[in-house]
DNA sequence: TACGCTAAGTAGACAATGTCAACATCATCG
DNA sequence: CGATGATGTTGACATTGTCTACTTAGCGTA
C-alpha cells in the first residue's frame, strides 16, 4: 500500500481521499477486474464461440495472474463489498448462462456449463501458478495445449 | 504471525528457532496440506476409483479451505522452497498417473487427466469462495452436486 | 472580484507486525 | 560436573495500515 504511494510518487495517506481502507481499494481492482473478464468473455463468445471463451478466460488469467488472484484468491471478502459481489456474479451470470445455451441436452444442461466452467477455471489457476509439468505440454505453444486440453471433454446431459 | 505466538501461548519469536522466515512456515504449512491430499487422494482412489478422486479433491478443499488457499494461491513462491516443490510434484504425479491410467483412449490420456484435474481443482476453488450462485444446486446435497457436476463430463480420446 | 465550499493531498503520529540480536533455561552426554 | 545444543524470552528496529489535523487547488455563487 506504501509502496503503491511510493510508486505513485504520492504521499502516503492519498488513498484515503479515495477509499475507505485498503481492502476498498483491493476490492475495487477486483471489480475492475470482473469487467475486464467480462467484456473478454463477450468478445470471445461473440467471435468465437463457446470454445473461444475458455479460451479467453485462459488467457486472461495468465495475462493477469496478480488481478485474477485477488478476484479468486479469498483475499477479499466480497461479502463485505456489495458492489464487488454485484459486478462478480453479473459475470457469472452471463457466462454461465452462455454456455448452458450452447450445451446440449435439458436436465445436465446447468450442470455441465458449471462443469466446463469449473474446467477452464482449474485450468487456467494451474497454469498461473505453474502448478503443470512442463513435460505434459510437450513442444506444443501454451495456446494450442489449451485447446487441446479443453477439446478432450465432452458435456452430457443426464 | 504474532497472533498464532499469542494462540499457541508462546512468545513472539518463538517461531524463527523452528522456520528462518514466515514463507517458510506457511512453505512448511502447505507442504503438509499436500501430503494430506495425497493421502486422501490415494485412500479414495483405492475405495472408490476415479470419481471417488475427484469428491474427494473437492472434499478436502472444502474441509480445508484455508490450506487449500495457502496450497494454490501463490501466497508462497514453490520455487523458493525445494522441499514444498517436491511434495507438490509428487502428488500431482502420482495424481495424473492415477487419472491417465484409468481414462480411455492413448494419444489424448494426458490431456484427459489434466482436464479431469483442472475440473475438479476449479470446482472446488469456486465452491470454495461461494462463487457458484445458491439455485444451481437446488435442492442437492453439496456431495452430490459434486457428483452431479463431474458426472456431465466424457473424456474423449483426440 | 472575492468568498466559501468541497475534493484532494500532505505531514505527523499511533499501534501492530515481521525480523533480528542478546540473553536465559534446560536436557543430554562426554 | 561442565559444556553444548536446542528452545524460549525480552527488547529493539524498520515498516506497515490507519487516523487526525492541516493545507491547498478548483469552482460556482454572490
Amino acid at each position: 500500500m506504501r509502496a503503491l504511494t511510493r510508486r505513485t510518487g504520492v504521499s502516503h495517506a492519498a488513498p484515503y481521499r479515495h477509499f475507505p481502507d485498503r481492502d476498498s481499494l483491493l476490492a475495487a481492482l477486483a471489480a475492475e477486474g470482473f469487467g475486464m473478464l467480462g467484456a473478454a468473455q463477450r468478445a470471445a463468445a461473440a467471435e468465437r464461440g463457446l470454445r473461444g471463451m475458455g479460451e479467453a478466460y485462459v488467457r486472461f488469467a495468465l495475462a493477469h495472474p496478480q488481478r485474477f488472484r485477488l478476484m479468486f484468491g479469498g483475499q477479499v471478502q466480497i461479502a463485505r463489498h456489495p458492489a464487488l459481489r454485484e459486478i462478480a456474479t453479473k459475470v457469472f451470470d452471463g457466462l454461465s448462462g452462455a454456455l448452458a445455451a450452447r450445451l446440449p441436452g435439458a436436465h445436465g444442461a446447468a450442470d455441465a456449463s458449471i462443469a466446463a466452467w469449473a474446467l477452464v477455471h482449474g485450468l487456467a489457476q494451474l497454469l498461473m501458478e505453474d502448478r503443470i509439468a512442463p513435460g505434459a505440454r510437450g513442444t506444443r505453444t501454451q495456446e494450442q495445449f489449451v485447446r487441446d486440453v479443453i477439446a478432450t471433454t465432452r458435456y452430457a446431459a443426464g
